[in-house]
RNA sequence: GGAGGGGUUCCAGAGCGGUCAAAUGGGGCGGGCUGUAAACCCGUUGACUUCGGUCUUCGAAAGUUCGAAUCUUUCCCCCUCCA
């Protein structure tokens, strides 16, 4: 532990907010990056189509890198997603093509580019794919230099090997060398871009070890790990995980409304420590504001999530719309919208076909259960019929205000 | 290669010939209370339905039976021990 007051303020400020879980040698790093501004990375692995709020913290350390000056590198796992990091997955995920990880690359890129100042040369982000070093790997040469260094005894103590055998799933010996990969990712960076820190969540712990021990044993460099710990609700469940769907950060798969809705509905305990982690204003000003109104601060926490990914705009039409939707007579002319052609109409279109078009729903059980359990509305009306034929007459100025549940809310709108 | 254990609905996990669309818990969804919070209470949780039912599911296929998640055979996969 170095004095807190001494400390670089990169990493005091990586306190502050709670983005500190463990780190490798505390005080070396401090001096460090006091003394000169580094690189640092952070790997994201490709096996979804888009990032989700899960990742987030990862994505907000690399904005505090930039604005101490120093410089992100965002590593793309093209090649280890190939793999499949056993760390923290009880199953063997699932192995994707060719096709689809480097469509999930792009995807991801675009994503943080949204998040990261790309325009000041000095610490712009350098996006790196592993696959560009690990495709051409010779699996002899491989065991001979890097192999060498780790021994099976070592490995077997991780915790992404053990608490797969503690719990008798069985671990491929693909999977088993992911941990190799992405220390040879650590120095590969560290040899071609300087790279001297390695950011991760605290289940990458071992991973990172791995590479910083590895970059010793192996040019003799000291370089350094930094874990965030893993965010958890004060319910006690996993951030973002939603089994309605993830949190998603693309805009394809979620929109900046439910996004925003995402933050509003934060549980009243976490919205300082969201605040913190989440979000760019200063420790100094959450203090101040911290014992505001509950709400008021929800919305605070709302508004600047969805402005940092979606923009200012989208995040002011965000929140009227919530007013529009919760303060009850209104129709929410500034909801997420959906078209429908105005044939169907006329064509005697009732009110589960209408759900199914406006794709709040699939089953169309589900949706005659929610119809018996009073949770379908529109403009504000419940619906208890589900036979109802959807009119003309439902429609105000060409919209009409689709309700399922409290918080589910759309605008169908005439084409 | 040998011996044993196991694969059940979103997850965990019961069922071991009909009463099984499958206990229980978790999660999800909806309702109530509230503050778009938490806690709590209630309902619901395969699909389709003219609400009478109909269809598809218990690793895969074939079989026994009036009837199978449950029995038999083969195959696939996982785990443990031995070689």
């Amino acid at each position: 532990m170095c004095n807190y007051k001494l400390m670089n303020k990169f990493l005091k400020e990586f306190k502050d907010r709670g983005f500190f879980y463990q780190c490798t040698n505390e005080e070396e790093l401090s001096s460090l990056m006091d003394k000169e501004k580094i690189k640092a990375y952070i790997g994201f692995d490709c096996t979804a189509e888009s990032l989700h709020v899960g990742s987030l913290l990862q994505i907000m350390c690399l904005r505090l890198l930039q604005k101490n000056g120093h410089r992100p590198i965002v590593l793309l796992g093209g090649g280890t997603t190939r793999i499949g990091d056993p760390s923290g997955k009880d199953k063997t995920r699932k192995i994707l093509n060719e096709e689809e990880i480097e469509k999930n690359i792009k995807n991801i890129k675009n994503i943080l580019k949204k998040f990261l100042d790309n325009d000041n040369p000095e610490t712009k982000p350098i996006f790196v794919n592993n696959y560009t070093w690990l495709k051409n790997l010779n699996y002899i040469s491989f065991l001979r230099d890097i192999g060498k260094h780790f021994t099976i005894n070592r490995m077997l103590t991780f915790d992404s090997v053990k608490l797969r055998l503690d719990r008798e799933q069985s671990l491929s010996y693909m999977e088993f060398n992911y941990m190799i990969l992405q220390a040879y990712d650590f120095l590969e960076l560290s040899k071609k871009e300087n790279c001297v820190l390695q950011i991760g969540g605290s289940d990458q712990w071992g991973n990172i070890v791995n590479g910083v021990e590895l970059i010793k044993r192996y040019s003799n460099k000291q370089s350094y790990g930094l874990t965030t710990p893993l965010i958890t609700l004060a319910t006690g469940a996993k951030m973002g995980k939603s089994e309605n769907g993830a949190i998603w950060l693309d805009e394809k798969f979620l929109s900046a409304y439910d996004y925003w809705q995402f933050w509003r509905n934060t549980d009243d305990r976490d919205v300082v420590k969201f605040l913190k982690n989440f979000t760019d204003i200063e420790i100094e000003d959450i203090k101040k504001v911290e014992n505001n109104n509950i709400n008021d601060l929800k919305i605070l926490l709302a508004n600047k999530t969805t402005s940092m990914l979606h923009g200012n705009e989208a995040a002011k039409n965000s929140e009227q719309a919530a007013k529009e939707a919760f303060s009850g007579n209104s129709l929410g002319s500034s909801l997420p919208s959906v078209k429908v052609n105005s044939q169907n109409i006329d064509n005697k279109l009732d009110i589960i076909d209408l759900i199914i078009l406006s794709k709040l729903e699939k089953s169309k059980s589900e949706i005659r259960r929610l119809i018996k359990g009073n949770a379908v509305k529109i403009n504000d009306k419940v619906v208890s019929d589900e036979k109802l034929i959807i009119e003309n007459e439902f429609f105000n100025e060409n919209y009409l205000k689709l309700s399922i549940g409290k918080k589910r809310h759309i605008k169908i709108e005439l084409d």
